[in-house]
DNA sequence: GACAAGGTTCCGAAATTTGGAACTACCTTG
DNA sequence: CAAGGTAGTTCCAAATTTCGGAACCTTGTC
């Protein structure tokens, strides 16, 4: 296992929910020795991938991610054209959007466009979340082969909230529907009186693949509104992968807000 | 060398004037044999630390860093109270003012609040700039030790914009200023026409260290306004040195625009 | 088809990492 | 204040990785 390796398992460590950690933390998570951890600590810190505060000696991420962080939206092209038509959309519907990208089996935010409809943000850029529960997520597993997505769902089917599927059978049989129908819909999942919408954009071009959803509150939301979500998502969809040479593209004349 | 050194080494070439970069463009920049670098760049992009376009194949900082670094900000405590009352100032005053840290001789953008005037954001967040061109930056150094300047400005003394310090001795002069007058002040240094007061904060606990500073058109500012800039940073660096215990509160009834 | 650029793989020598144990520093408690 | 605990560092020989030159692929180009 080389040094690198011993890094990342560090850093992965960290999370929204566990923002900064300690020794101890880190020695319980990682399972290696107080010696080796004491060693790799030192060098994260001394190379800025990692700061310790001073006062409570604890770690988080250092200034160097920092820096890269902000570097990484250089990964332009798709993700920004598609932030412009989701932020045309969010201002029509007034609902709140994001942009997500799939690891492994759990996705990231990378963007969000906040709605003006009072609705509160609870998945901030960078925030990891199972991929399986969310709308977007599941497009994008969706347009995933069978095999593959064996290999990213976890030996030990993750628990998941009441209304997303809860075993390995569930999933594929949501998966076939967005597959069929074009549609990826998820209601009172992550969050509770949340729903949302959503479809996976592939690049023709580069092939990387984003998840873009919007999202509201069921309570607050007609039938009628949700129907018009959805055109309003089936139109951008149409209109991105027509601009990003999606392989789904070709018969472009169908409705297609999810997959195939 | 540790293989985490070579990492790091490779990962500080990026940068906002370099965001992403080529296999030959690291070997050059490294000035390591192909072959190590061939081995650091795949170990990298493995681990997320770092992405390869699939079309250009070159290089750039990964979801990894993408994810740390938005942990990064929960650095609160001494940065977000600053920005509270920063974020105060500039409503007055309608200017921008930017918050930054010191890493070496140079400084790293950490927050920015955009005034009402209008002036053009340049230094967005993750932005590095030598702190010798800049008014917080020089407010921080003021604040180190002789030596420890010494030892951060390298060898050969950098090439700076033309109204910034041109050598050490120059560059001590206007330290010293700083921290006779408490005031640092820069104008037509980075950006031609754009001028800035600054102030550097030290919280009493923890020992670190930020600058914070708002900038303005010159032109478009007259010498009165920019003396009510100086009053506002006055207040703020005072009432900001009372909360966080910074060790320059000790006579707190002095004006202290900038360090001691 | 030859060439060059860009990149990967191989391999023995050399340097680094490993982890147990001993050690230091600093609290807390009886 | 001594004893015990927690937190973390340093040491060292064995084991593993890394290093870099050279040969080897792959792709686009003239």
């Amino acid at each position: 296992m080389s040094a690198l390796t011993n890094a990342i398992e560090i850093l992965r460590c960290f999370s929204s929910a566990r923002p900064d950690l300690s020794f101890a933390d880190v020695m319980a998570l990682t399972g290696k020795p107080k010696s080796s951890t004491s060693r790799l600590l030192r060098s994260l810190r001394d190379c800025g991938l990692l700061e310790q505060d001073p006062h409570t000696r604890r770690y988080r991420p250092g200034l160097l991610t920092f820096e890269l962080g902000r570097l990484h939206r250089a990964h332009d092209d798709l993700i920004s054209m598609a932030e412009r038509e989701l932020r045309e959309v969010c201002a029509r519907t007034g609902h709140t959007g994001y942009i997500a990208v799939l690891d492994g089996f759990e996705q990231v935010v990378l963007r969000i466009v906040p709605g003006s409809n009072p609705l509160r943000v609870v998945n901030p850029p960078g925030q990891r979340t199972p991929a399986l529960a969310t709308s977007n997520g599941r497009a994008m597993l969706a347009r995933l082969s069978d095999e593959d997505i064996r290999a990213r769902v976890p030996a030990t089917y993750p628990k998941l909230p009441r209304n997303s599927p809860q075993n390995f059978k569930q999933l594929m049989a949501r998966l076939d529907e967005i597959r069929r129908t074009g549609v990826s819909e998820a209601a009172d999942e992550s969050i509770e009186g949340v729903g949302s919408q959503g479809f996976a954009l592939k690049s023709g071009e580069t092939g990387e693949m984003i998840g873009i959803a919007v999202s509201y509150s069921v309570q607050a939301t007609t039938a009628a509104e949700r129907a018009n979500v959805r055109r309003e998502l089936a139109a951008m969809a149409s209109k991105l992968r027509r601009l990003t040479g999606d392989p789904l593209d070709q018969d472009a004349t169908r409705i297609q807000t999810g997959t195939r």
